[in-house]
Order: structure tokens, then sequence, then C-alpha cells
DNA sequence: AATGGTATTTTGCCTGA
DNA sequence: TCAGGCGAAATACCATT
């Protein structure tokens, strides 16, 4: 008789990315996300409701907070409310000292300041949404973009070139592999001008940028490929397999030194592809890499040179 | 037709006025 | 901020398999 093996939960560590396929899946803040590809595996959902209980009408005023989380993605931070007129009777002193603040309130929503804010959180928006980019990449846009409005980092340059900049900057810090040309793509100012922002905030903001690392690019260009390729699942699986593996020696030996990081991996797939007995050009592997198919020759030559293998 | 080799141009990054 | 120097990458071309 057939026992049913009991099926085991799937925690965070054993969960496979359903994009690329990738064992590289971690927590991130509030999400679950591949560091290979990027992809959104998992939101977890924000309790909006109150943590706490009530037993009386008492209790619901006293503890009583109110409102969702926080945050930067908005230009009040979500907390959009309209101060309203009491129906109540309140000393004539307190009306007009209501009076005033509702005008404040008002007053401060439309600031240039403000508008500018609204504005390029606005373009941050669609930026993100434009890239499928996830929430957590979306706020961290969003909060790179307002420390270096605080800093006056805005004048005088766009706000667009800015938006694109925050954007660019918050992939790179979390390591999610989109290319300045590729957000300057959707973005609607030239390449150069969100360069400029780009280099503008680096310099006057301190934040640490991690190096361009090649290994983000292998799950995307696998992907490419097999998208152009008819490929068995295990051909796939083995393909990432074996060019992580050479991108990993390569950086061991120091081949990535002063090299375009998606070059070292299009030489890799193209060796790897080799071993695996799948005939690749090498400009259908440096194609899809956006890799030169020259490129793709000089890089796998010194791969194999120096990695021993036998192409 | 894919690959290898080489010469030339372009590109991106750094550096120092 | 710009010019210029530098190495990598792209481009162009021809030879070899």
């Amino acid at each position: 008789m057939k026992q049913r093996v009991r099926q085991t939960p799937t925690t965070e560590s054993e969960s496979v990315c359903e994009e690329c396929e990738s064992d590289s899946v971690s927590q991130q803040g509030q999400e679950v996300i591949c560091e290979d590809c990027g992809l959104v595996l998992d939101e977890y959902n924000i309790d909006h409701g109150p943590e706490w209980r009530s037993f009386n009408a008492q209790d619901m005023d006293e503890k009583s907070r109110v409102g969702s989380p926080l945050t930067a993605t908005m230009h009040d931070r979500g907390l959009s409310t309209v101060m309203g007129h009491s129906e109540e009777n309140i000393s004539q002193k307190k009306q007009e000292r209501m009076d005033r603040l509702r005008e404040w309130d008002t007053r401060s929503k439309q600031t240039s300041k403000e508008r500018g804010l609204k504005f390029t959180l606005g373009e941050i928006q669609r930026l993100v949404s434009a890239l499928e980019l996830s929430s957590s990449i979306h706020e961290d846009a969003a909060t790179v973009f307002r420390e270096a409005h605080r800093e006056g980092l805005a004048i005088g340059r766009s706000f667009e070139g800015m938006a694109s900049a925050s954007v660019y900057i918050a992939c790179r810090r979390n390591q999610i592999p989109r290319t300045v040309d590729e957000v300057s793509q959707v973005s609607r100012v030239e390449k150069d001008k969100v360069i400029g922002s780009y280099k503008k905030m680096l310099r006057e903001m301190s934040l640490p940028i991690p190096p361009v690392e090649p290994e983000i690019f292998i799950s995307r260009f696998v992907n490419e490929i097999r998208n152009r390729h008819d490929m068995e699942p295990w051909q796939l699986y083995e393909l990432r397999k074996a060019t992580k593996n050479i991108v990993k020696q390569s950086k061991d030996v120091g081949l990535h030194n002063g090299r375009d990081p998606a070059t070292v991996v299009a030489g890799a797939i193209y060796i790897a592809s080799k071993k695996l007995d799948l005939q690749f050009s090498q400009s259908e592997v440096g194609e899809p890499c956006n890799v030169n198919e020259v490129s793709v020759r000089s890089m796998y030559r010194d791969q194999a040179d120096e990695l021993m293998y036998n192409v």
C-alpha cells in the first residue's frame, strides 16, 4: 500500500523563482523576490486594520490610531487629508484657530516645492511600472529622490532626469539588473541627462552604490536565449548552472576587471552552451546580451584560456 | 555559414587643468 | 566642466574551417 508522503511546507530557502527557476530567492523587506531577475514572487499583505481589540466604544476612541502605513511614494506620504468643518459647537476662539489651521493645511499643498515633489513622484511611479519593478524599489526610488530634493539637488535640473536617476539608483543599490539604457528608454529624457543626475546625486549624497556584478545578468540573458531557441527545461537549468560556474571562476581570476559585466556573462554562456552541445553561434549569444559578436569571441577566448576550458 | 584574426573607429571612464 | 588619454567594445573587413 502506498503511503502518501506528507508535503513539507516550502520555506524561503527552498523556493524557486517561477520566472528563471533560480534558487536565489529571498525575502527583502515586505516582499519575496528573486535575486537574479528581480521578479516579485510574493508581496506580503499589509494589514491595514488595527492591531488591537476594542471591547467597547470607549476603547475604540482611545486606541484608534487610524491610517495606512506611511509611504515615501506619495508627496504627502499617503496622508491625503482635507480638514473638515466641524458640526459641533465649539468656542469662537477655537473656531478661528481651526480656520487658520485649515488654511495653512491647504496652502502647504500648493507650494512649488510640493508640486515638484508631487510631479516627480508621479514620474517615478510611471517609470517603476514601465520597468515592471517591485514596490520596494518604488519606495526606495522615492526615498532617494526625497533625500535629493531635501538637499536641493533638483535645482536647475529636470524633474524627469531626477526621477529616472532615482529609479536607476534604487535598482543599482538593490542589485536589480536594469541598465541606464533601459531606464532612459522609458524615460522622457536623454541618457546623458539621466547619467548627469545620477552622478550628481552620487557625488552630493555619498550614496553607497555597489558595483554591477555580472551574476545579476545571468538569469535574464539565459532566459532571453530560451525565448529565441527551443530548449528543454533541464538544458535551461544546466546552462544557467554552468554559466554561473564560469562567471564565478572568471571573477576569481580577475577576468571581470575593467570589463563590461554583460560581456563576461555572454562569454560564459557561450562556453557553457558549447559544453552542453547547444549549437548557439557567437552572435546568437551576444545579441540577447547586447554584446557584440566580436566581444563574445575575445571574451570567451580569454576565459577558455585562463580557466582551461577546451571549447 | 560560423568562426578566427586584425585593423580601425567608437565609446565610456578617469584625470587633471 | 571640459579636453585628452586610455582600455574596452564595436565595427568593418578578410581568411580559414
